[in-house]
DNA sequence: CGGGATATGCCGGAAAAGGGGTATAGTCAG
DNA sequence: CTGACTATACCCCTTTTCCGGCATATCCCG
């Protein structure tokens, strides 16, 4: 096969207006791939965040409505895994990414008698936004496409990224852009999820605890959050801190 | 070309025991992607995060040591854009991305000066690590081989997982044992983490304000911790929460 | 049945965090 | 040089959180 046929779905996702040119890619593309059903979707509960979170699909209609009237979305262990990694993954490997509970298997076993069998899941995670993947399945019955994976991958952050242009979600041409801190609030920050006091970190770091306190405020101020809490939750999905930062030493 | 040389770099990779090796598959899929360099790393000042910070690459050492020295490794445009997609791309489209400052511009020219040309960066985010990247470039001369970036753009991610196993950046969940917390527990970790006070989530799940402090205190005591900032992080850390359930609408 | 885990409520004091000001000094870009 | 931003420090006051202990009702499991 060939790049040949890449360029036209580079093309065709490029041209797309809506979400049917988009869909429409995405059928030729997994033809060529060798899959049956794609979902290109964000990680939310999609019944209430209707409009505003990319969801594209094929999936069997039964399926998918039990999937959203359940909620799955948000627990759904193959949206875990893919926030665990940058590249894809074949469904059979995730349990080398989570945990698979039992409920997770639940869901995967449901989905195998509902039409969807194996998989591969792109996460397209971007720091600061709506975690999201694209997933490529096929039917029980029919194997991966092992030889057309990277290929997949590839196609799977392409149209994702079409997607995002589609409903909007690129931040670049706004004027919002995710708060940076100052070295010290983040040092502060930093502390703080670490689980000390204002007056610890103010003897870690010499300064008063007034200052720390400050520092905090500010960084707070930055998120426009009021809580600690959420501070450092949003510093840690923003890459502004990172979980080695905090366990380290 | 194809796949099979492909699951060469793929075996080479998945039997690497050491940065060298790691090095040496990288080296052979840039001859074959049609590249002169390549450059695995996170984005983090590499001065003074020695040792933990994963970095690959076989730049001009002109280069890579000017580039530590300013700490480029925290304000490089190729990394600000890598922040902004989850979709590899070509140096030429940053500005798609981010507004190129000037200091940016002459950040590229001086690399271009030293031998360092066009190239594909390959962004690897995950929530909650260090951003990172792997970049695949030429000298001015050469252009980039356009037909190669999808293959790039998963060599380079592969590469990157490859990488993160070989720095341990994995494993620290492994140590102890996760706690597992009640279904109360973690719906009020949950609202606390998306920073409301108690009394907020009282109201929230229709419990005295008292016994929302409770859950919280008992979930502070499986974790060993002493604050409710911590329990949230540690909750994040391990999956019992994760960031879509906070931030989910 | 009895023990353990869970969920719920309440009390009170000590400590921490949130929200508002004010002020000085340094740095850096325009 | 000026103005914006940063880092530092202090004050006051209110609200929230933390920590101890106490008490009840449910449910499941052996």
């Amino acid at each position: 096969m060939g790049m040949h046929t890449m360029g036209q779905f580079v093309q065709a996702v490029e041209a797309a207006t809506n979400s049917d040119d988009l869909a429409a890619a995405m059928v030729e593309i997994c033809e060529i791939l060798g899959f049956q059903y794609f979902a290109l979707t964000h990680h939310v509960d999609i019944l209430s965040a209707s409009g505003t979170a990319i969801r594209l699909h094929n999936y069997p209609a039964q399926w998918a409505d039990y999937y959203d009237e359940q909620a799955l979305g948000i627990s759904d262990p193959v949206h875990r895994a893919s926030h665990k990694t940058s590249l894809g993954f074949p469904w059979s490997r995730m349990h080398d990414l989570i945990a698979l509970t039992a409920g997770d298997r639940r869901v995967l076993a449901l989905g195998s008698e509902q039409g969807i069998g194996d998989g591969f899941t792109v996460p397209a995670n971007i720091p600061g936004e709506t975690l999201g993947s694209c997933s490529f399945a096929n039917g029980a019955d029919r194997p991966l496409p092992e030889t057309m994976l990277p290929l997949a991958q590839w196609a799977g952050l392409f149209a994702f990224e079409g997607a995002r242009r589609l409903w909007s979600t690129r931040k670049i041409d706004t004027e919002e852009e995710a708060p940076v801190l100052t070295d010290r609030q983040r040092d502060c920050i930093l502390w703080a999820a670490r689980g000390k006091g204002d007056w610890e970190i103010s003897r870690i770091l010499g300064l008063s605890e007034e200052t720390v306190a400050r520092h905090i405020k500010q960084a707070c101020e930055r998120y426009g959050v009021n809580k600690r809490t959420l501070v450092a939750i949003r510093a840690l999905f923003d890459g502004t801190l990172t979980f080695t930062d905090i366990f380290k030493r």
